[in-house]
DNA sequence: AGGTAAGTGTTGTCTAGTTGTATAATATAT
DNA sequence: ATATATTATACAACTAGACAACACTTACCT
């Protein structure tokens, strides 16, 4: 855990230029020759911070071309109708998404309350990773009740978003009824998932959601990767 | 306090090849191992003598590259025609400058306010640190009317100071209308360009530059390292 | 036009040297 | 006995320089 190194401060002043836009996402920053210039440093000290900021994912280096800056930390409205994908796309970025577990099976005690079913009742869970231009943004697991939505799973295999993939089902509005949110420590296990260090902090969110007559058709967490995303609270929110 | 440790009579020798200009300012002492061997003692002990000279302001170490002799604290006159590199070369120094930083974007508002335009003309904006003798005395920001000098940024790059490069331009003379001074402490980065301590007293002071008639040509903003620089006020100051 | 070679600039990597800091052991004086 | 001064060792942080690997540009040749 460096304290008060130089890097340190260097990476720091690069974060805050970053953040103010002085280096727009895209923009090639100053060679590391100017940058050790302008801060009086060596090369390698500039280096160092650099390297902070690419494990942060905010730059990404390229041998002979340059550093640049890669997308800025995503804004995440938490609002009643939360859409990935829309959202990303919205702000001009490439949304993916990588589905690592899809199945089918009795619901467990934590799922059957958010959901207010039955226990041993068939669910669908499904795990994943969401992409923001092939950064990881977010790790997902969702429980839907399969009763509901018989041919989810098959739906998702086409469709691109879990909100298309429930429109094929029949399902065409849902709001987001509650949400809690906790602060953690990536475990190896999630850290691998979003690219992250272990012991990184992770933002989770559990949510259910609930169709129109406010019965519930999703109870979903979701591990945000703490540099890269920052929720925000809309106003519609209440 | 004991007056016959090894490390006052190192300090007091060292003091005194100082004194003789056996090291002269900006010169680096023998490393740490070499004057150990030489003293025949460990390292440990000339860090101490080292550290009573660092304490009275005679040298400096910057880890990994050496100790420093230090220059003398520079007068620096506050009057109506503050010229640096002539100031400098006056007392026998050697000047120098290092800018790190020249782009042209939209006046922000203290910019605009000091100079007098409306916000977002397009201005000069230039970075650096002053150098005498290869120690960093201050650090400065300028603020030129691009309009009034377009070449400004090239000019500056051959000519060796700001009052060429402004004559270069167009512009023979200039006076300072005000000045505004203010103590302040180092922050980090403003440390590492002036190679001081964190936390270190540094005396800011905000100006503007007239021509003969009185229209602003440079809203400047230097930062005076406190250690080293004392500033004067020179009687035609009025 | 198009392809190739040369040249320049930038990042990646390596080696070596220097100061900063932490810990512990040993001698010496009061 | 208890500080204090000095020695001893090890590692971290930073500097310095050199060279390799790679990207991009330009000039040149066919």
């Amino acid at each position: 855990m460096p304290r008060d190194t130089i890097w340190t401060t260097i990476a720091s002043k690069l974060r805050d230029d970053i953040a103010q836009r002085a280096y727009a996402p895209g923009d090639r920053l100053p060679t590391e020759a100017e940058l050790s210039a302008r801060f009086g440093v060596n090369r390698h000290t500039v280096r160092r911070a650099l390297a902070d900021l690419a494990d942060a994912g905010l730059v990404q280096s390229r041998r002979g071309a340059g550093v640049f800056v890669m997308a800025r930390p995503m804004d995440y409205p938490l609002g009643r109708r939360v859409r990935f994908h829309q959202n990303l796309a919205e702000s001009g970025r490439t949304p993916g998404r990588k589905i690592t577990r899809a199945e089918t099976c009795p619901a467990n005690d934590a799922a059957t309350e958010g959901l207010g079913l039955p226990a041993g009742v068939p669910v669908h869970v499904i795990e994943g990773v969401s992409f923001a231009d092939d950064q990881p943004m977010a790790a997902f697991r969702s429980v839907f009740p399969a009763g509901r939505f018989p041919e989810l799973l098959v739906a998702l295999q086409t469709e691109t978003s879990v909100t298309a993939a429930l429109a094929a089902c029949g399902l065409t509005d849902y709001t987001r009824r509650d949400t809690r949110l906790t602060a953690k420590l990536a475990d190896p296990v999630l850290a691998l998932a979003l690219q992250i260090r272990p012991g990184a902090p992770v933002l989770r969110s559990v949510a259910v959601n609930v169709d129109a007559e406010g019965i519930p058709v999703e109870y979903g967490t979701t591990w945000f990767a703490g540099d890269r995303v920052s929720l925000t609270v809309a106003a519609d929110q209440a």
